[in-house]
Parts: C-alpha cells; structure tokens; sequence
DNA sequence: CATATAATACGATTGAATTCGTAGTAAAAT
DNA sequence: ATTTTACTACGAATTCAATCGTATTATATG
C-alpha cells in the first residue's frame, strides 16, 4: 500500500511553489503567496510546519531560516491526480480524458509534434 | 462570469453517481455510496439537500421519495477540473497533461484511432 | 554587550464540511 | 383505522483547514 498523498487546497499551492523553486525558505514562499492572496507570514508559516508534520515536505534547520524541500516529486503528484480524475470523472478512460482535454484546449504545432511522436511510440508496444 | 462550480469531495462523489444514474433517490444514491464508505443514511440525506441550496441538484418533490437531478452537465465538470488541474500541476499546458496522461497507462488499438482522428482535426485548425 | 530585527513556535479562534440522532410525516400493511 | 415502515427535516456535535496574534528565540548591528 502506498502512504497516500492528499494534500488540501493551500498545501497544493505551497507545494507547487516548492516544486518550482526545488526548495525555499517560509518567506520565499511566502512573497509568491501574497501575489495571489492577503495573508498574513504566519498563516503561511504554519502551513509549512503542518505540511512537515504531514511529511509532505522536509526542512534544513541548520540556520535560522528552515529550508523547506517537497518530499514528493511533481510528477508522482501530477501522476496521483490524473489517476484519481481518471477515475472520479473519466470513467477509468485515460484515452477519453485524453480526448477531452485536446478537444477543448488551443494546441500549437510543436504540441501537434510532440503528440506524434508519442502516438508512434505508443503504436510500436 | 460562470458562476462558480465547486462540489466538495463528498459532493463530487455524490455527483458522480447521479450522473451515472440520470437521476436518482436517496435511498439509491446512498446505497451505491456505502460501497465505498461506512455512512450513515441521514448524512447522505443531508449532504444531498444541501447541494439542493446549493444549487448543484435539483429535486423533484412530487412523491415522497424525492427524485434528485445534477444541475450541471458531467461535461461541463470534466472541463473545469482538467482546466484546474492544468493551470496548477501543468503550467498552464495541456500538451504536458495529455504528454503525461499517454505516457503512464496503457493505451488501445481504438483509443490511438480516435487520437490520430482528433489530431488532424486540431492540425487543420 | 545591548538592542533591534527577523525568524520560528504555538495556542486559540473561526468557519466550513461532515456526521448523526431525533422528531415529524406520509405511505403502506395489517 | 391503527400500526408499522420508510422517508424527510433539522438541529447539534465533531472534525479539520485556515487564519492570526503573541511569545519566544536566534541573528545581526551599532
């Protein structure tokens, strides 16, 4: 069983900055935070404690500013959650989530490209 | 402006099964719900009636069993939750979503067909 | 060294989602 | 017609996320 990962809606937006950044101090966070909500340091503070205490994140204490890390890599969580819409909203259809989402979304030519390439690679197993 | 469209997880989950359903009761709906978890009866009730304040049901009172319809379309959910998801988890880029929703799972002979078909279309645009 | 500055720690509050118990009411069964 | 059964209504308790204020501690600066 894989200790599962459920992160609310403010942790998720911590984590994305953390991903972004690969790690970063509570004000570093912070001062991205700020620019999508009023909020006060530490509101954004206790987060990050609660997230370590979760073990979504880790952090260096050896200074005063505690070096916050993600303990899980983006790409496991953007797996988790393709799964877990895949399976709430899709039916368990990767392939019509798929469809959906190129239906309603503008694709440009290296995305048309890439998209090839991957569809060849797909053919051939 | 979209009025907002933002089901908590239980709600979602209720959603779901009446999508499936058309529409359905509570007894209904509650039935599939204990297969998953261990709830009481009047918690789906109430959860039920809220999301007809709410606005995200409606209710056909006639009977006494009242007959509970999604207001909004599967559809219409599906994109708001892959927008999201592609906006936080993504960068913005439904390439990188489909890149990496192919790329995990297993992908049919049908599904390909039905990609190679939505691509020329996208490529004609 | 003393003071100011910049962090963290943590308790307490608020608000919202969830849960359930109890009461009421309509329908069905006897 | 009375009783039982199957619902809905609704208030109250609980849990959890989010927020913030205050206290404390470490570092930097004069």
């Amino acid at each position: 069983m894989t200790k599962l990962f459920k992160p609310t809606e403010s942790e998720l937006e911590i984590l994305c900055i953390l991903w972004d950044k690969e790690n970063a101090t509570v004000k570093e966070v912070h001062e991205v935070v700020q620019k999508t909500k009023e909020v006060g340091y530490t509101t954004t503070l206790k987060l990050m404690q609660i997230m370590n205490t979760k073990g979504l994140v880790s952090r260096n204490i050896q200074s005063k500013k505690h070096i916050y890390t993600p303990t899980l890599k983006k790409e496991k969580a953007q797996e988790q959650y393709l799964n877990k819409m895949v399976q709430t909203l899709f039916s368990g259809s990767t392939a019509q989530l798929v469809l959906q989402a190129l239906g309603k979304h503008k694709t440009s030519d290296q995305d048309l490209f890439e998209f090839s390439l991957m569809m060849e690679k797909l053919a051939i197993n």
